[in-house]
Formats: C-alpha cells, structure tokens, sequence
DNA sequence: ATGGTTGGTTACCAA
C-alpha cells in the first residue's frame, strides 16, 4: 500500500463463505475493497475457496485451521500484510489481527450471539459473552494507549444505540439490544477513547442497520433490522476515515447473507 | 404472544 492513499476496509458477516459465493463475487465486482475482514465463514483451511479470491487479485488470505466448520473469521487483502498475534482468550477462531502501514493494527472480530435467554444464571452463552466484552476491554485497557493506532471491526452482535434496532422499546430484552450489553460495549468502546467510523458520518437520530433476519417474510418491507457490525478506529485514526457505507444491496442477492457489508474508506 | 429461516464433514444446535 503505497502512502497517502485511500484505503477501502470492508467487514462483512457472510454465513458460510461456500453458501455465499456468487453474492461475494457480485460485491466483489462492484466494490473490490483492499482489505475484506470476513466473519462466520464456516469453513475449514482446506475446504476455503482460496482460489477465488485469488482470481479477484487478493494475494493475502488469512485465517487459521480448526477441525470445525463453525464460526470463524478470515482477513483478505490485495497486498501482503503483517499477521499479529492473535488475543489468546478468544476461542472458536472468532478473531484475526494484522498490522497495516506498520503501525495501525486492524483486528476482526466475531462476537458470539449470546443464546437467546438474556440472564447470565440460565444461559451460559450469555455469561460469556458478557465475560469476553469485559475481558476484551481490560486488554486492551493494559496493552494499548490512547495514542496507540488500532481499527476493531467485525459482527460484535450488539446494537448500542437506539436507532441501531428497529424498535428500541421491544429490544431492550432480547439479547443484542439489552441493557448490560450496551453497558459492556460502551466500556469497550472508552478503552482506549475508540469512535465510531460508520456513526461518524449517519446522525444517531437515523436509524442504522446492518443485519435482518432471515425469518422475516419480506426483510425489506418488515425493516426490523439491527446494527449488529461495526467498525470502530482509535481517536488519533478518526480523523482519517473520510467515507463510510453499509452495502444493503447484498441483501436482495439470491441466497444472501443475513448480514450486509460495512465498509469504511480511510486515508493512510 | 408466537413463529418465522439458514447453515453445518447436520437429523440438533447455533444464529
């Protein structure tokens, strides 16, 4: 990446990256971002479609072996990049990391949904996905400053703001939109002073979504969204995000992801 | 208040 350039970063939860190949190559050709953060990809090292994106120019592709096709997450890039070590608390390769321009470190992440039963004594997925925010912010609260460079991105499965489901008032007790969680988040998102890349450029009075439910008998009529991805860039980057997208499109693809693509363009 | 859909080395579980 050569300097002073303007760099496209895409996140994108695509619910089986096999399942989702022709929306990806559609997206692909319309956007062809440098950097494509991927989450639940759900495939194993030796069954990834390396060779097509391979075929789209992107020569860097990480993400890491586990037996199981769950979860998983993977960084795409046109130009090689630094891989960084991984945060080692995080399970189910829900989370990559890669240094950028030397000093900017961009890490992937996909939170865990959390079940659907939002108390911690009845529902053990819950616990812990309030447990992994917490110890996500003490890590970065001990590894990291306010000066340090650092872009976190991906399906965190929480909709903090209001606006970022389609109705605040019938959320506030189902799991991505509760209290505690949005209490977690912000904690998160104070660590070490991080801001919102996507929000910066669509007032919170606007209602924002990236994810609609696959149960929904017309997802665009019924609008009951949430803004479950996100992209976040310490103070000292913020500055340089100049653009930012949700590409709804993606929704109305043959067998689409139940996630849309987020995407920030940054000046590096 | 209930049920609705999708995916995985799948016939249950997670999302």
């Amino acid at each position: 990446m050569k300097n002073n350039s303007k760099i496209n970063i895409t996140i994108w939860n695509v619910n089986s990256v096999r399942k989702r190949l022709n929306s990806i190559d559609k997206f692909l050709k319309a956007y062809s971002p440098d950097i494509l953060m991927l989450q639940e990809i759900k495939v194993r090292n030796d069954l990834f479609p390396f060779q097509f994106f391979r075929d789209f120019g992107y020569r860097f592709i990480h993400h890491e072996g586990e037996t199981t096709g769950y979860n998983r997450v993977a960084i795409i890039a046109k130009e090689d990049l630094e891989i960084i070590p991984k945060i080692s608390f995080i399970k189910d390769a829900r989370h990559l990391a890669v240094k950028i321009r030397n000093d900017i470190d961009l890490h992937n992440f996909y939170i865990p949904a959390g079940g659907d039963i939002p108390d911690v004594s009845k529902n053990i997925k819950f616990k812990e996905k309030l447990e992994l925010i917490d110890k996500l912010t003490a890590w970065f609260k001990n590894n990291k400053s306010k000066n340090d460079k650092v872009i976190i991105a991906g399906d965190l499965n929480i909709a903090p703001l209001r606006n970022d489901v389609w109705s605040h008032k019938q959320l506030l007790n189902i799991v991505s939109h509760t209290p505690i969680e949005v209490e977690k988040l912000l904690n998160l998102y104070k660590s070490i002073g991080f801001k919102d890349s996507v929000r910066k450029f669509i007032p919170e009075s606007e209602k924002l979504y990236s994810w609609w439910s696959y149960r929904a008998r017309d997802w665009e009529k019924s609008d009951r969204g949430r803004r479950l991805d996100h992209i976040w860039s310490s103070g000292n980057l913020d500055e340089k995000v100049m653009a930012a997208n949700i590409i709804k499109s993606t929704r109305n693809h043959d067998l689409p992801s139940d996630h849309v693509p987020v995407s920030i363009d940054i000046n590096l």
